[in-house]
DNA sequence: GCGACAG
DNA sequence: ATCTTGTCGC
């Protein structure tokens, strides 16, 4: 599958509010999934490498990986990140052996000014559930959570709750967990938890990090 | 108008 | 995202 590129912001938003009406909010998504994907995207000037981490959910063992090798085609814009990663990362995921259950994404799905952000976007063009799990703040006010790992408060955005700001470690900064499509808050968060049983950030965006970061490294075909 | 702004 | 050393703490 091939992605098309926007040539201006304008365009770029006008697909954002097309797209976003194929969002299947309905839960509640997997909440035991037995293959769970982390996607993410390493950059070098022009250059790009897109990875695919798909661990065992119980486990959470590596047990497939795919890599891609690409060229920025989209400068980053804030509210239109997806453009410029998501064409990879369809890419990688279409080699995959097997669908993953779940979809793990670096950022926000919801959470996003037209409600339509990088989790949303991968999650309609591909059909998969998706989740956004960002490291910072991006929309919306939050009071702090509490210290202990697991406690939670509402993100909210013009009077929306768009997401909750979830802590994944005692005393560590939180994460900011949004849906994405065809998964529930609550499957979110849950699956974000089983997801950290170590680190602040969920194990699959750990291994797609690093995966996406050697195959930069490795020289990577580029298209 | 000015500042903020996922990755 | 990426540029970048040492340093504080478990």
């Amino acid at each position: 599958m091939k992605v098309e590129t926007p040539r201006s912001i304008a365009e770029a938003e006008a697909v954002q509010d097309e797209l976003r009406s194929l969002l299947d909010l309905t839960g509640p998504g997997p909440l035991r999934p037995a293959r769970v994907a982390g996607v993410d995207v390493a950059y070098d000037g022009e250059r790009l490498a897109a990875a695919v981490a798909v661990l065992d959910g119980v486990t959470l063992e590596l047990i497939e990986q795919v890599t891609v090798g690409g060229r920025v085609a989209f400068d980053y814009v804030p509210g239109l990140l997806a453009f410029r990663e998501v064409p990879a990362l369809v890419e990688a995921l279409g080699r995959l052996s097997t669908a993953p259950d779940l979809v793990v994404c670096d950022g926000y799905g919801l959470a996003h000014p037209r409600r339509f952000g990088l989790a949303c976007h991968l999650g309609v063009l591909t059909g998969l559930p998706t989740i956004g799990v960002g490291k910072t703040a991006f929309v919306g006010s939050y009071p702090d959570p509490a210290p202990e790992r697991g406690s939670w408060t509402d993100l909210t955005l013009d009077g929306d709750v768009v997401g909750r700001v979830l802590r994944t470690r005692h005393g560590v900064k939180p994460v900011f967990v949004s849906v994405g499509h065809r998964v529930d808050l609550d499957t979110a968060c849950r699956n974000v938890l089983a997801l950290t049983p170590r680190y602040r950030l969920p194990e699959t965006t750990r291994v797609s990090d690093r995966l996406s970061r050697t195959a930069l490294a490795k020289n990577v075909v580029l298209d």
